[in-house]
DNA sequence: ATCTGCTTGTAACCGTGGTTACATCTTTTC
DNA sequence: GAAAAGATGTAACCACGGTTACAAGCAGAT
């Protein structure tokens, strides 16, 4: 578990508790608990309120018409919702928003989040680096989408969770979320898994994926 | 064209022709002209100013290293490019810029630009909105990529481009540049197309496309 | 008008990964 | 500890789209 107090916020970066403690005095209007399983938001809800998960864990996903799921990201507390949205000109949840443990929101209502930003420069600057972070974080996303065979996808992520000193990390994802991450099929992530572990590039016992050969997955990205 | 006076940059929203010009005076250390079809930047390369691009056009685009190009967006006159990286801890261009017309950008350094923000909160604001637009933007990328299908990809490209009412559009891009837009191989694209036509769901004329059956496109999405 | 270069249409071949189905483990729940 | 639910391994089938190659159409340059 992470330190999950709101000093570890992004958005609250260089304001003492008690600033901190005020802000969210003066401008959350409801708190909400959300139990593990649910939906907090649907992908294209409207914006009106800045979510700050306070407690728990959430998953955001994208589904297609086509029924596919994308998995985008993990959030842990203490973070917002899709802060971006709410200073856009358009201004729809672009995700489904799903808890994945028991979880408790703040609830903070856009004019009153963006007049407190007005008057505290510190706390523009905060929210303007998780913004621009997002987008590094979705240029990364479509950099990886951009690959298109399993191979690749898998060669980077397991490129990007290794070093040449640290050969062996342990999985958080299952392999049906693992799948869903990469916008892929269960069996044939499984299919490409095998490949890579009977080619001798990898292997994996229980949850620890380890490397073998550097050299050949750095060849597929 | 569009309106290409800095009034039209939405950096400078809400800001005078006079206002502007001084700040534009106190920050660009440098301009640059870049012949038509060369690099401006590479992606990977580290961001120490602001780019705007005061004439011209540019393409940006991400290279996988299987070579296979994506293209992002066109960029018109005046617009600054990838501003959230300016702020983002981690700085490197995710896309290669390239000029698609002989181009006039000014050169603003980071620090110049960040204290010009400091000081002027509608910049600051303005800022913020660009980011957040280019996090919609990039969402919607990644949506327009989850897709899988070749044929649901042009049916969401060609919903976006018509209207019940307008029923027709003129392409903007060749069936090369359109591949690339999509990701995928320009005989591939030019295939689907061809079925399309063939199954009456669109027609298609020099480069105007003309939608015969919206029922059918918006099944495939 | 002719040449050059770019754009588009089309065909054949084949690899990757989606689909479905089922068996075997593993973890959770009561 | 038994039952239920979830995770993983595997196999067969086949559709979609990548690949390559070539021909035809079109546009700008000389």
């Amino acid at each position: 578990m992470s330190d999950s107090s709101v000093t570890s916020c992004p958005l609250f970066f260089h304001l003492s508790e008690k600033d901190i403690n005020e802000i969210l005095e003066r401008c959350v209007v409801e708190t909400r608990t959300v139990d593990k399983g649910s939906h907090v938001v649907r992908q294209g809800d409207t914006i009106h309120s800045l979510f700050l998960l306070m407690e728990g864990l959430v998953r955001t996903e994208m589904v297609t018409k086509e029924g596919n799921i994308l998995e985008i990201e993990f959030i842990e507390p203490v973070r917002p919702l899709a802060p971006a949205f709410l200073v856009a000109s358009e201004n729809r949840y672009p995700v489904d928003v799903i808890t994945a443990e028991n979880s408790l929101f703040y609830i903070i209502p856009k004019s009153l989040w963006l007049k407190e930003m007005m008057g505290n420069e510190i706390l523009m600057t905060n929210f303007m680096k998780v913004n621009s972070n997002m987008t590094v974080f979705l240029s990364k996303k479509v950099q990886m989408m951009s690959i298109k065979s399993i191979k690749g996808k898998l060669s980077l992520y397991i490129l990007e969770n290794t070093t040449s000193e640290k050969d062996s990390f342990m999985l958080k994802r299952t392999q049906t979320q693992l799948a869903e991450y990469f916008g892929v099929q269960r069996p044939s992530l499984a299919r490409t898994l095998g490949e890579m572990i009977r080619e001798g590039i990898i292997s994996l016992y229980k949850k620890e994926l380890k490397v073998l050969d550097r050299k050949k997955l750095e060849e597929w990205i």
